[in-house]
Order: C-alpha cells, then sequence, then structure tokens
DNA sequence: ACCTGAACACCGTTCAAGT
DNA sequence: ACCTGAACACCGTTCAAGT
C-alpha cells in the first residue's frame, strides 16, 4: 500500500536515533520500507527536507511539550530537579537517543539552527527557574549555561564513553550532585 | 614534488576543524594538494586509516601535552583553573575547533574510541584535582564529571548556540561561575 | 618510490513511463 | 496520486600503467 511523508519521516527519526543526521540515507532507507528511490522523491524535495522534517518532529515532541508539561510546577528548585530527571531519564527509549545523536551532527546545516533555537529555549526555562529562586539576571544566566552544560555532559558521556550500562544508582548520583551544586547559596 | 603522510594528515585536521570528520573527503582533498586520488592510496591503505592517523595526532597535542605540562602545579584549585582556561583559551585557533568538531562526529566509529580514551584522560586528571583538594575519592569522581561537562557545554553552547562571537569577557564568568561552583566545600 | 587515469560500486537526484 | 527503473553525478576504492 502506499507511503506517506509520515512513514518516511519516522523511518528518518529512527536511522537518527542510531546514527546521527549522517545515517539518514535515502536509498537504504528506501529498502527498509519496500520501495525505490523514486518513491521518496514523490513525497519529498530532496534528503534535506526529510532531515528538517524530522527534526521539527523532534523539536515539538522532546523540548516544547516537556517545557510545557513542567510550567506548572511553583516551586523552582522542584522544577529543576524535575526537568534534569525528566530529561536524563529517557536516555534509553528513542527521545534520549535523538537528542544525544543530533548534539553529536551539528555539522549538519540543517540541524545547526534546530539545535540552537532547541537551546534557547531550554536556557530560557533554566533561567527562569534561578530566577525564580531568587537570584539576580546575570547570575541566574550564568547558572543556566552550566545547568544545560552538566545536562548535555551526561549524554555526551554516556555516549562516546562507552558506557551505555549507566546504571539508575548512577545516573541518580550525577543528578543529585549537579543539583546541589546548582542550588547552593552563593 | 612528493606528498607525505604528513602533508595529508594535516590537510585531513584542517578538514575536522571546519566539518568534523564527515568532512574528510579523499578527492577534495587531492584537489587541494594538486595530486589525484590515486596519490593518496599510495600513502594510505583507505580513508579511516587517514582519519585514525589525524585522531592520533590530535591526541597528542590536544590532551596528553597539556595535562603533562599541568600536572606540575601543585595547588589542585590553580591547576583546576589553569587547565579550564587553557582548554578554552584556544577555542578560535586550530585546537580548539578540532576538539569541538570531534564532539560532533562520535558517530564516527574511527573517532568514538579515540575520543573516549581522552575523556577518561581529562576526568582522571579533574578527579586528582578534586582528591587534592582533600574530597573522598566518590565525591571527586562525581564533581570530576561535573567538571568535564561544564567544560564540553562551553564548546556545545560556542558551536550550536550561534555565538561565535563569545567574548573574552563572557568566557570568564562561565570560567568564574564554574570554579566557584565546583570548589565551594560541601 | 610516487603518481596518473580509467574503472567500478554506492548513494543522491531527475525524469519519463507505468498503474 | 503514487511508484518504478533507468540515467547521471559524486566520492571511495582498486589497479594497471607510467616516471
Amino acid at each position: 500500500m502506499a507511503l506517506s511523508r509520515a512513514d518516511w519521516t519516522r523511518a528518518a527519526l529512527l536511522a537518527i536515533a542510531e546514527g546521527g543526521t549522517g545515517a539518514v540515507a535515502v536509498e537504504p532507507l528506501a529498502s527498509r520500507l519496500g520501495a525505490t528511490k523514486g518513491s521518496f522523491y514523490w513525497h519529498f524535495r530532496d534528503r534535506r527536507e526529510l532531515v528538517a522534517e524530522a527534526l521539527a518532529v523532534w523539536e515539538r515532541e522532546a523540548t516544547d511539550a516537556i517545557i510545557a508539561r513542567l510550567e506548572g510546577v511553583s516551586d523552582p528548585v522542584e522544577r529543576l530537579r524535575e526537568v534534569l530527571s525528566a530529561a536524563m531519564e529517557d536516555e534509553d527509549d528513542a527521545d534520549g537517543s535523538i537528542d544525544a545523536a543530533l548534539l553529536a551532527s551539528t555539522h549538519d546545516p540543517v540541524v545547526a539552527p534546530v539545535v540552537q533555537r532547541v537551546q534557547q529555549k531550554r536556557l530560557a526555562f533554566l533561567e527562569a527557574c534561578f530566577r525564580d529562586m531568587g537570584l539576580p539576571r546575570g547570575e541566574a544566566r550564568d547558572r543556566a549555561r552550566i545547568g544545560y552544560s552538566i545536562y548535555l555532559g551526561w549524554f555526551r558521556q554516556l555516549q562516546a564513553g562507552g558506557r551505555t550500562d549507566a546504571s539508575a544508582r548512577e545516573r541518580a548520583a550525577y543528578q543529585r550532585v549537579a543539583i546541589d551544586l546548582l542550588t547552593r547559596p552563593r
């Protein structure tokens, strides 16, 4: 039966999770879906457009949705704690792998602006947490940057550190130290 | 005149700095060097071998050399401060770009083990700093991980955040907050 | 020893032709 | 509307042949 744009996009997100945007290859995707390359070019202008659509889906689901959900938590320290664990917990499932893969695909000119936008949103969220804790704007921004770095570093060290086996205990320890450092008064 | 392995390796490192390992392409490199692809295959078995050799050079110069130099600094807080600023300061020059580019090339199976080894060395260095400050082993390891994340995050936010213009002031602020957070007693 | 040039495979892209 | 199949360009790789 006929394929849809969504079918190709879903396949592309799987490929991204496995090997970054470099792994989004039209021909292999076509065989996986039981079609030919020609079919792909009926749905999309080119490979670039497919990657862009996959990224748009990821941006909505992995950032916009989470932020919207947590904005209801009134205690800023609690909000920080929840966003960290929400983000770190799906390390195994699709969203976590995609996040890590895209952070390793920033040389792709299609990826760069999306990742940049996503980072702005996440930094703004964190900065608001620290302002709500009573920190002045400059310090809140600095801590937001550091906090986001700590989040990124978790994936980075999972990924390139060869530790696919990070236990729940290890993750909890990392998180605890991070929150302790970040929420300590000056 | 005849080209050497070193000529090709140097060209490869330039390409890596510009676009990650994905940008190491034999044919374009050959034209840049005024030779043909055939010439390349006399010096190297394949593209993979070229990338591996370039990474070996980077590992020696960007990690082993810096660690060796700083191991002479006896005050651990001072050592931390110096390694952070040494690492962050060449953000513009070749080494900094290569570092950032490789962190975004970890899907390359040639890159992954090298980056992993480099990270182990850097984490061990940081952990030693914290142990020298009197922290117990577990806590030293946790803080080393967080500290390395903060370092990685700096490049990440430079790179994908679109801020190529990070001023010396901004860098200093990031560094100061990082050191403050990390060296604060529990 | 060092390199060229032609050849082939693989994937992105186009397009005429099919249902 | 949706897809096939053949064609071409680009880059990795091989290799016989040149100096």
